[in-house]
DNA sequence: CGCCCGTTTGAGATCGTTCAAGCCAGGTGG
DNA sequence: CCACCTGGCTTGAACGATCTCAAACGGGCG
C-alpha cells in the first residue's frame, strides 16, 4: 500500500509476507502490519557459497539471521584448532543467538552449500521490539526453542549409543525438512560424514559403519549423500527412548 | 529512602535491590527505578527442601526463578524413566526459559539441598518487559547465557574424556562460586557422585575413580563433598583445551 | 547395634577409536 | 580419451577408555 521502498539491491527484497517459510521463521505470529514493518529492516545478501562465513567467533555481533535457501552450521573452534559443529540450520531456522550474551559471537557460522539468508540487523530489531511486543515474544519463543534442541542435544550425546545418535539425527533431520514441505523420506545430506560425525561425538568411521548397519538392517538406502528412509518405525526405534513428554504422561 | 512498603509476606519480601546478587541475576544492568518496579512482581515463596521441585515437564509454565539461596537441577526423564541431568543452579542464576517455546516447561527443575529462589511470573513479567526495553535485552543476555552454557556443554560431551570433563565441572562450579564471591579453592559439593555423573554423561564408578586420580596427582582433595583444590593450574591443565580465542570472560 | 545409602575399588566385557588400506566419483591435464 | 590425482567415504583389525557387574566400605541415623 505504501510508496515501494526502493533498496539497493531490489531484486532480493525480502518479502517475509510473500515467504513461504514464514510460517516457522521469525515473522510466525506477527500481525500483518507489524510483518510489513519487520520487513523493512530485513538485509538480503548476495548468496553464501560453500564455506563462506556468516559470522565468526568472537565477533561483533551485528544481526540475527534467519536461513532463506540452502544450509548452514555454527561450530565453535578449540584453541588447539580442533572443530566442534554445534548445530545445523535449515531454511526457515534463525541463528545467531549466541551472541546476545555480550555483543560477541561464540561460535563460528558457514555454509554447508550454497546459501542465502536473511539479516535483521539487531539495533534495529531490538528498537522495533521495544514497540513491538509480539516481536519479543517471538524472539523469546526462538531463543527458547534453541535452548530446547541444545539441552536434547545434551542428552544424545550422553545417554545414546552410535546407533541411537545416527537414528536420531537422520529423524530429526527428515521431520525439519518435512515441515518445510519437503519430502520426508528422501533426502540429501548437505554435511559431510566428518560433519555429521563431529556433531554427533562419533569418528566419521563410526558414522560410515552405522550407515552400513543400517543399509543391513534395510533400514536406509544410503548412496552418498542421498538418504532414502525404508522402514521409519525401525529407525524410530533404532533412535532409541526420547525426550519422554509429548507423548505419553508419566507420573 | 522511601517509604517501605508492606506486602502481604513482609519477611519475605524481595528487595532485589538491596540483594548482595543483583549484579548476577536478573536485575543486573537495570536502573533503579526500573529495579523498583521489578522487585513489586517479584514473589517469594517458602524454601524448597531437598528433592521438592520447583516445577516440572510438560507444566504449564507461570514463571522464571532467580535462585536466591542452595542449589537446584534441571533434567529431562526419558521415557523408559532414566533421568538425563541438564544442569546446576546456583544462587544469582536465573532458570525457566526452556518453557518459553511452547508455554509448557520442557524438562523438570528440583533442589538438591534447601533452597529458595525469587518467582517472576511471566505474565508481569512480559508485561513489564514490553514497557521497559531494558529488561528484555537482559532477559535476552540471560537466555544467550544459557545457550553458551548449553553449547560449551555439548563440547564437553562430545570432546573431552573422563578427567577433561570432571575437572572442566570442578573448575566451572569453583568459578561460579568465585564470582558470588565465595571460596574458589574449597567447597562443598550439593550433588551426589550420581547427579555428577549423569550431568557429564559417565557413571558414577568413573566419577569416583577419577576423584581418586586426581587425588592421586595432588590436584585436588577430597572428603566426601568436601573438595579442595590444592593445584588449580594443573587441574586447569586437566581440564584439556578449551572453547580457543579471548578469555571467556562471562559476564 | 545394625541398617541404609552413597561411595570406593576391582576385574572383565564392550563399544567406539585408532591406524591402515583401499574404493569410488569427479575433476584436471597431458 | 585416458591417466592420474584428490577428497570423501568404506572397511578391517587391534587397542583402549569407559561401562558393567560385583563386592566391600563407612558415615549417619533410627
Amino acid at each position: 500500500m505504501a510508496a515501494k521502498k526502493v533498496i539497493s539491491f531490489p531484486a532480493l527484497k525480502a518479502a517475509c509476507e510473500n515467504c513461504r517459510l514464514s510460517t516457522l521463521c521469525l515473522p510466525a505470529g506477527l500481525e500483518t502490519t507489524d510483518l510489513k514493518t519487520l520487513e523493512q529492516l530485513v538485509r538480503r545478501q548476495g548468496p553464501l557459497r560453500r564455506g563462506d562465513s556468516l559470522f565468526r567467533a568472537n565477533e561483533r555481533m551485528y544481526a540475527i539471521y534467519a536461513v532463506r535457501a540452502g544450509s548452514l552450521r555454527t561450530y565453535y573452534l578449540a584453541e588447539d584448532g580442533r572443530e566442534k559443529v554445534l548445530g545445523f540450520y535449515l531454511p526457515g531456522e534463525v541463528l545467531g543467538f549466541d551472541g546476545f550474551s555480550n555483543g560477541r559471537h561464540r561460535c563460528t557460522a558457514d555454509a554447508l552449500e550454497t546459501a542465502s539468508v536473511c539479516e535483521l540487523p539487531i539495533g534495529q530489531l531490538q528498537e522495533l521490539a521495544d514497540r513491538l511486543p509480539s516481536l519479543n515474544h517471538q524472539l523469546y519463543r526462538l531463543m527458547s526453542q534453541e535452548i530446547g534442541r541444545d539441552q536434547e542435544m545434551l542428552l544424545v550425546l550422553s545417554d545414546k549409543n552410535a546407533q541411537e545418535r545416527l537414528a536420531t539425527f537422520l529423524l530429526n533431520l527428515a521431520q525439519r525438512l518435512g515441515s518445510r514441505g519437503l519430502s520426508v523420506g528422501e533426502f540429501n545430506l548437505s554435511m559431510s560424514r566428518q560433519n555429521i560425525a563431529n556433531y554427533l561425538g562419533l569418528t566419521l568411521e563410526t558414522i560410515s559403519r552405522t550407515f552400513s548397519q543400517f543399509q543391513k538392517q534395510r533400514l536406509l538406502r544410503v548412496e552418498r549423500r542421498h538418504i532414502r528412509i525404508l522402514d521409519l518405525e525401525g529407525l524410530t526405534a533404532a533412535a532409541g527412548p526420547g525426550v519422554g513428554m509429548a507423548s505419553s504422561q508419566v507420573t
